[in-house]
DNA sequence: CTGAAAGCGCTTACAG
DNA sequence: CTGAAAGCGCTTACAG
């Protein structure tokens, strides 16, 4: 790939023949250079390699790919697209890229659907289901060739819709319906959590549990009440709250199962930024995590080692669900059979819940 | 707009004439529907109102427009970019995306950049200088309209390249040469935080300057740097070392002003996940912050005031700075005159440098 | 092995 | 006020 200031035609300001309105080289520029048709310039340049039939002659093909590296030539994607009725494109939607779970997921679908030569489109949704549809309107007004949605309600109603439409699609970090996804192995995340808190001698918890409308929560707390359940622990249902996935909404969860009057010894929150949230709570009320009460939060963002007060949580392995989500739609767009995914999950004990006992 | 689900013909299962190959009105399905040439019913929807000509008459105007939104016609961006060679796509490049002030910064571009109609494409670089240009490459060989930067090293020798290449850019979050930016003023931030030392009766400083490269960094360093010497206390060069962006780049820093044996009594770090990693060494030296060392910080991220001891730190406009940088380049691609921005930063206090002294 | 033609879905001067 | 034509930069069967 030409690359900037890297010595082609296109940074030395000649005039190249046949150009487009911006001066860069075209199919066309190519061809003249080259004393070929522009269908052989196609042809050529489109050509896989591997056996069989070949797009030109030898020396014709070298000489069309010589002259094109050094015009710098890059196919209009307008013009390959409207031919094609393929744009390369991807279209992401998500609660919100501010916040590092879906960033990180993201990263990973950018970086593997560049890998294939797609460009990817993100938008923030924030869980609003009008949002959801205005966003997911934009990116196929701009002719995507699949989607990629990272903030699916559980009932996956939305989704029926998209699919009405025909346009392919894979959701990532949630599951919904029965479509392909790739996600973390939750209800066994869930498990890990309830162990570990069990086998610390734990038998009064409590559970700050998302958006009841996020499989995520949902399969992360349906894991670790079961857990609880098989080890013979009851956790009373006001002993789980929703809440919204900041540290806003653990600060609110933490406040309420508070405000019942007894503190659970251990507390287990679906994500690490609400599990922040609840600890400030914790430590507002003169408690100490670690010691009085054992916090085991999920994902394991990067300043969960980081804390004062180092957080004890289940990692998932966030940029490989973005990774695979991508692949497993440009094999959806290979019309191929795909499944869905779990990713395998890893307690990660610190001092939240190990308190003194350094880890 | 039309949208998913509302009723119009496309999700009805009804064949449309002159449908794409993907089943979706084109122009001529619109002016077979409505018994005009083709060409009358782009001079309908592309005119933007306003008095003088019509495009054509009231009756017909409103047939096709009735016509257009009932069966969700919405123009396919390959031909008209391919036509027009306006592609309303910008591309966006940042350090990581994952770093929540970028992010922060990207969302606000992003949202201003669709009330305009545009999309825009973001890409990390890892503000490596190899990706940088591996990633504008594949960025213009979409032939987006325009470029903003949020990773700009200071020399602008990259964006030298990059404007020899005939793309309107803007830079966002860190200035570089004399190309038009949106950033903080970083200059009055690091001078704010000086002064909150300073009046806290702090004369024993140090900075966590950031990369050298990063006219963030530099800018708050010296700002910092010129209010302590108007105050006439002076901070040796010793005490003031670069560091990388994240929290581990605040633990290798302060690490080494700690192994030069003195400690300071207050730290200015130029970014608050840093500032975290700082803390942390800190804690780990058996010092605690707020008492022992004042931390001031820079941006006011979401966290800064939910940590164990709240962080004071400079609040910088991120959000604002992505809509500002957006407005800025379209107003570029009008080939308007634009001059740079610099945004007014706040200090925030908290316990991090006013210890019990609760705010 | 290579060329010529048609056409993707638009926009835009130009006629009438 | 509206139609007809040309053409943006490609790809792809089809000839030869």
């Amino acid at each position: 790939m030409a690359v900037v200031g890297d010595g082609t035609d296109r940074t030395s300001g000649v005039e190249l023949p046949f150009a487009d309105p911006a001066g860069r080289p075209t199919l066309r520029t190519v061809a003249e250079l080259a004393g070929v048709h522009v269908s052989t310039v196609s042809r050529v340049l489109n050509h896989v390699g591997g056996p069989g039939v070949r797009p030109a002659s030898r020396t014709t093909s070298e000489r069309i790919r010589r002259i094109a590296e050094r015009v710098g030539y890059s196919p209009n994607p307008h013009a390959t697209g409207l031919r094609t009725s393929r744009s390369h494109l991807v279209g992401v939607l998500v609660p919100r890229l501010v916040d590092i779970v879906l960033a990180t997921i993201y990263e990973g679908i950018e970086e593997a659907t560049a890998t294939y030569g797609f460009s990817t489109f993100v938008a923030n949704t924030g869980d609003d289901p009008a949002a959801q549809r205005r966003r997911t309107e934009m990116v196929l007004a701009r002719r995507v060739d699949g989607m990629i949605f990272g903030d699916a309600y559980v009932d996956g109603g939305f989704l029926d819709e998209v699919a009405g439409r025909g346009v392919p699609f894979v959701l990532v970090s949630r599951r919904a319906g029965a479509y392909p996804s790739v996600t973390c192995d939750d209800v066994l995340g869930g498990r890990l959590a309830a162990e570990h808190l069990l086998s610390l001698g734990h038998r009064d918890l409590a559970v700050i549990a998302g958006e009841p409308y996020a499989s995520t929560g949902i399969d992360r707390t349906a894991g670790f009440l079961a857990a609880c359940d098989a080890a013979g622990v009851g956790v009373p249902d006001s002993r789980v709250v929703h809440s919204r996935f900041d540290t806003e909404g653990g600060r609110e969860a933490m406040s309420r199962i508070l405000a019942d009057g007894a503190v659970p010894t251990g507390v287990f929150v679906v994500n690490d930024f609400t599990a922040i949230g609840a600890m400030g709570v914790l430590r507002d009320a003169g408690l100490v995590v670690g010691r009085d009460v054992a916090v085991v939060g999920f994902n394991d963002v990067p300043l969960a080692g980081s804390l004062p007060v180092g957080l004890t949580t289940v990692r998932s392995p966030m940029h490989e669900m973005g990774v695979r989500a991508a692949h497993l739609l440009m094999r959806r767009l290979a019309s191929e059979e795909v499944a869905s995914e779990r990713l395998v999950p890893v307690l990660v004990p610190r001092a939240s819940t190990l308190g003194d006992r350094r880890v």
